[in-house]
DNA sequence: CGCGGGCGGAAACGCCCGTTTCAATCATTT
DNA sequence: AAATGATTGAAACGGGCGTTTCCGCCCGCG
């Protein structure tokens, strides 16, 4: 076994168990039984727990995170004004495409961001801080009667409802009586997007209404 | 310190100890430090930390339980053919009212949930299962030119966009540079019931745009 | 008055964690 | 073939965890 695919094992076992029990019930005893590596080799190729966890977690954001830019840039220069559609479509379509839904991928990345291990949030921001700027301004630009607080605060709805179907895709199956197939990736995006687009064009939210 | 106010303080403690570093994180010795309290006393009261943390949970999420119930009969009572806006506000509302949007008790659900700690798998089903059914009947009702299977899969977003909120509240204010404040519970509720009430209303998705 | 049970306090138990150590082995270069 | 640096193997380390034990206090009922 070379080097390499001593690597390659400790990245595969962790994101499956990070998936199964999440990030702290994942001990290294467990991880390198399963994945037939030594104790020791986590540490000598990736220094800690914490590291390898970025590395894992890198592994499954940077291909999604550069998709994202390379498909909003590619609307950038077709067209001076991308349609919503265009724009959320580029932003929800390639976490889809490059993981579906039912993935070890994405139920590590849920369950890791859920359990929020405090040396996750600078790597959080680093990665998704620039991306998200550009969005919301492209979505500002496609929805311009919306206010500019609720364009972020609609993002972030959309943020919400992807997470959820990620880390809980299991769940929708369950309530839902078997209604509702989550491993149906293109089900789930399309799904997904509609119900997004139509939110993002909601009209203004009334002021008052309370109780 | 009567028994009544020990196992308060445990209560007490546990939940804001949850909302700032999670379950598992939480330990028996910081708990106790903080509550005043021995550490035996946790252990005599509730006979285990699996068992405080149902506690804890139960006495967030019980209220809004029963609000929803309630709202829901009352809007049964009231008309035969309840709207869109008013089955989601029954849903959506009680949240807000009760625990407001950054609160200890949202921070820690969201969090809890977020760690998925094996043992809250029925308790979570036993308390949600039952006042889904019945919300999705009502969702169904209310649009019936909605797929049931669509009708659940909105409903699953919804849930996703808020326990999102719930859990990253300090999330979207600093991601939107400081232009939506997560603390503004009636602005926060608007935005939210505005998002849902347009996703869904949404078309029909597209059977195929597939890429 | 005494005495029994609800409760608190301090210490220990057994376990498993992430990490480190250090010698053995392997692969590659000279 | 010898030597050197990279990688692995086995064992141990120190510490923190949830939990248990056991003794002393104290209050209210007889």
């Amino acid at each position: 076994m070379t080097a390499q695919e001593t690597r390659q094992a400790i990245l595969d076992v962790a994101e499956s168990l990070f998936a199964e029990v999440g990030f702290s019930a994942t001990t290294m005893r467990m991880l390198t039984a399963r994945a037939g590596v030594n104790l020791a080799a986590v540490h000598y190729h990736f220094g800690s727990k914490e590291e390898l966890t970025l590395a894992v977690m890198d592994r499954i954001v940077e291909p999604v995170h550069r998709a994202r830019l390379e498909r909003l840039e590619a609307l950038e220069r077709a067209t001076a004004a991308p349609s919503l559609e265009d724009v959320v479509r580029a932003y929800v379509e390639p976490v889809f495409q490059l993981h579906g839904t039912d993935s070890a991928a994405t139920r590590t990345f849920g369950r890791v961001m859920g359990e929020q291990p405090p040396f996750l949030r600078d790597f959080l921001a680093s990665r998704f801080g620039p991306i998200l700027g550009r969005f919301a301004q492209q979505l500002q630009r496609a929805l311009p009667e919306v206010e500019e607080s609720s364009c972020y605060w609609r993002f972030h709805f959309c943020a919400g409802a992807m997470a959820h179907t990620m880390q809980h895709a299991a769940l929708v199956r369950q309530l839902s009586g078997g209604r509702c197939d989550p491993a149906d990736t293109r089900e789930v995006r399309e799904q997904l997007v509609a119900f997004v687009m139509a939110g993002m064009r909601a009209e203004a939210p009334t002021a008052g209404a309370s109780r």
